[in-house]
DNA sequence: TAAATTAATGAAATAATATGCTAAAAGAAG
DNA sequence: CTTCTTTTAGCATATTATTTCATTAATTTA
């Protein structure tokens, strides 16, 4: 039997059962103990399988919490939110992406104010509960569980038939070059129906997000209106952002 | 047995009964009490439960607004979703309607279970990104703030394209003459959409549901599979639904 | 407070793993 | 085809992980 042959059945079997022993495996596969732990040892070197002492189990599909992500750069955050709640106007129709960013802006949004938000991250639609008058319409799919938002095909078709008047965005990566960029192809493909649903675009990331450029392009620079960061406005990183006609706050 | 099998054997049985005891644990694992107050040391350690004299509990959750009623006749809802939890089998499609004592089923559902739930409550969806291996499913429409569930239109349409195993429902009353009835009128077509998406109906209910009736009326008696509540189910108030035909849990 | 239960500790037994070594098999180069 | 190298698997042994047991300390309960 060949080697790769041996671990594709190791993990057939770690599928089915949720779990293997090296023992039962040195019989069943008819090698010694010692290449069944080799074996295990690859896999689990490639994050396939999780090895512990007399066995291996599958990996734990539980990813970093949103919770955790919550409170990274809250203060850069909150800096973030507090420019842009000031763009939000009574009767306005808003779709708001799935960021941590966009879920400290729910957070401050005056009870004032009076306006329908589109949603598809279960954070912020659990957050705007809180809020007296905002219209919350929550946009439904199949639930990424790492992020706590709705996905796939159903996002993207209930997106393309809104009209809203702003969307804020949260965003993997911004050059002048790439213009929007994001790590994750669904997301990226939703975040293009985002904007061509919005009146005006307006990006919300944290400094770090500046000059970065991930994997799936999103949109060109020149769709959006408004680039929102915790750095001041004047800084000189922005000059050709301004030259490309986005106003920066 | 693994170690990490058992710990997360343990884990699901804190979810399960609230507690667990050194000594029960010892018997049912088959392992000294030394290996058991181990791992219960070990998960204490990581956070995942809260070590006491004698066994363990559930980490202690914080408890604001909705979370306040979530804990109103804890005891009963436990009990119930405890028999809920013994009908879900792997590989089916399940629809959970929004009240808490679905919530508490969505708490405790094994992590070696592997289902597909669709739900338009935020919170039993949020709680369900906690599970390894459940897909999740969420409908989405207008948002209801109180319940913190969608409502309206879309949820309606939505539903009526599931086909469905089972449906988990809660409901504003029931008896035999009048069935399943609500109190608010969006909800009762919503939860008569479900039933006819489903091919079995599972109610559950505390007792002080029992012959209630309310304003709308859901389901006659007759197309309830299975009512699930805290008595016991040989108790004389559930003579009359069983003679129609509901099992009772 | 005394009795009973539970917890902690260290020694000992058992099982699993890592490591170095050997040998066979498969490829590569001449 | 031969020789050399590389990969792979098995074995012996040292090391480590896990569990149990005996003993003693701490905690709860009556």
């Amino acid at each position: 039997m060949l080697k790769e042959e041996r671990q594709h059945l190791i993990l057939d079997k770690i599928k089915l059962n949720r779990k293997v022993l090296s023992a039962d495996l040195s019989i069943e596969l008819q090698v010694s103990e010692d290449t069944i732990r080799r074996d295990l040892n690859e896999l689990s070197a490639k994050g396939l399988i999780k090895k512990v002492h007399g066995g291996a189990l599958p990996v734990d599909t539980k990813a970093p919490s949103y919770e955790e992500r919550k409170f990274s750069n809250l203060k850069e955050k909150n800096n973030i939110a507090k420019k842009a709640v000031s763009l939000i106007k009574n009767g306005q129709v808003i779709i708001m992406s799935g960021s941590t960013t966009n879920l400290q802006l729910a957070k401050i949004i005056p009870s004032d104010i009076n306006a329908t938000i589109y949603t598809y991250s279960l954070p912020i639609a659990l957050q705007l509960t809180e809020h007296p008058s905002i219209e919350i319409i929550f946009i439904g799919g199949k639930l990424n569980k790492p992020a706590q938002v709705t996905v796939g095909l159903d996002v993207v078709s209930s997106i393309s038939q809104l009209r809203a008047d702003l969307c804020f965005m949260g965003t993997g990566g911004i050059n002048v070059e790439n213009g929007m960029t994001e790590p994750n192809w669904e997301v990226s493909h939703i975040k293009k129906c985002m904007i061509e649903a919005s009146e005006k675009v307006i990006v919300l990331c944290t400094n770090n997000k500046i000059n970065e450029v991930k994997r799936y392009p999103v949109t060109p620079i020149i769709k959006i209106n408004t680039l929102i960061t915790d750095l001041n406005s004047k800084n000189e990183i922005f000059i050709p952002f301004k030259e490309k006609g986005v106003k920066i706050l």
